[in-house]
DNA sequence: CTAAACTTTCAAAAATTACTGAAAATTCAA
DNA sequence: TTGAATTTTCAGTAATTTTTGAAAGTTTAG
């Protein structure tokens, strides 16, 4: 299959790319063919409109089902299997996202829990441990927001997103309110939120 | 200089992470290395901590250079540089995905913008572009609203942060508002906001 | 200017990672 | 069961990346 020079152009850049991302031009190459593809393909096709080898193809494969981001389907009355991307970049958005988390973040995460339960030996050490723990609740709240974030449906996310700084104003909207009406109480003193122009 | 074993294991741990990470062994140690040190190091000193040649310093520091990742300093009657983590871990958190938004990012909307303006050959082709415009413009949208989540300053950004999924409450008392006092009406119908639990 | 102190560059070696073709394993229709 | 179709594994090779030591380059005190 001869690919179109629209779509080499984009396959292309994912291979290349790849290696910025952690995945490697052929996984990045498969990708990007499925994703744009108009129909699911099978393995050998794949290999065939890429140039790789058959096996290579199927290594690729398997990384990609390991990050959940290929469907499999059948033909009737054929026994190969066939690939796919959802077709839902949000689903995509979300599942890269879950997935990079779960490897890139939450062994870390673990490393630094476990570390802080360990008695520093001198100063520099109490100083380091300070430091990671620092790492570790930041790294806490980010990955804790994105998950909340994740969990809103998508209409809500994309209402969000839209509003983009100008949540603060809600934000200001709602200290008022909770002032007036008695509701949770904010903690600390109050400074009027401002956006800091970069 | 002996790491102590709480530290040799922070080391050591970015060290393995780098791969995931998109940096090198060599890159993650030595900034593990900076970031829990209680003050500013030489290469010297790193090299000989971590056990890697000078050269290999020498390259390392200077790709967390470009990176912004690290500060230099002078100690007086000293002539060599010493390295540091900056101490903000806020900062870090920024630096660190600004710079990741310029080299993963950023390439490939301007690769996805330059590919909207061919004109596809055949209806595959046009499927294709309509893909790669789907990405294009959920890309757009979330890291333009990142872009303005990094421009807040860090008190309301944690605020934010901590109010997590709640936030879709004030989303629903913005729009009740903004109808009844006549604010800028919301564009097209609108449903009540609510969460999907997962 | 010179020499010492320090840093960077670079070619080559070492280590790691990607890729292939052939063979083994699996699946399923008959 | 058998055997044809298909997929996966794997040992070897190729390509890439990392690391090093030596040499070259730079800076600055005297």
């Amino acid at each position: 299959m001869q690919l179109s020079p629209l779509i080499q152009r984009f396959v292309l850049h994912f291979g290349e790319m790849g290696s910025r991302w952690g995945i490697n031009r052929t996984v990045g190459q498969i990708y990007a063919l499925l994703f744009t593809a108009a129909r699911p393909l099978n393995a050998d096709e794949i290999a065939e409109s890429l140039g790789f080898s058959r096996s290579n193809v199927s290594i690729g494969l398997k990384e990609l089902e390991s990050w959940n981001l290929v469907r499999l389907s059948h033909q009737p009355g054929d026994r190969r299997e066939y690939f796919s991307a959802p077709d839902d970049v949000w689903a995509i958005f979300r599942t890269l996202a879950e997935e990079r988390r779960r490897r890139e973040i939450d062994p870390t995460l673990s490393m630094l829990r476990e570390v802080q339960l360990e008695t520093p030996s001198d100063p520099d050490d109490k100083h380091a441990q300070r430091r990671m723990q620092e790492m570790y609740e930041l790294i806490l709240l980010v990955t804790g927001w994105f998950n909340d974030m994740q969990k809103l449906d998508i209409a809500t996310l994309e209402k969000l997103m839209r509003l983009g700084s100008r949540v603060t104003k809600l934000l200001e909207v709602k200290d008022k309110l909770s002032g007036a009406v008695g509701g949770k109480p904010a903690e600390g003193k109050r400074k009027p939120a401002r956006t800091k122009k970069e």
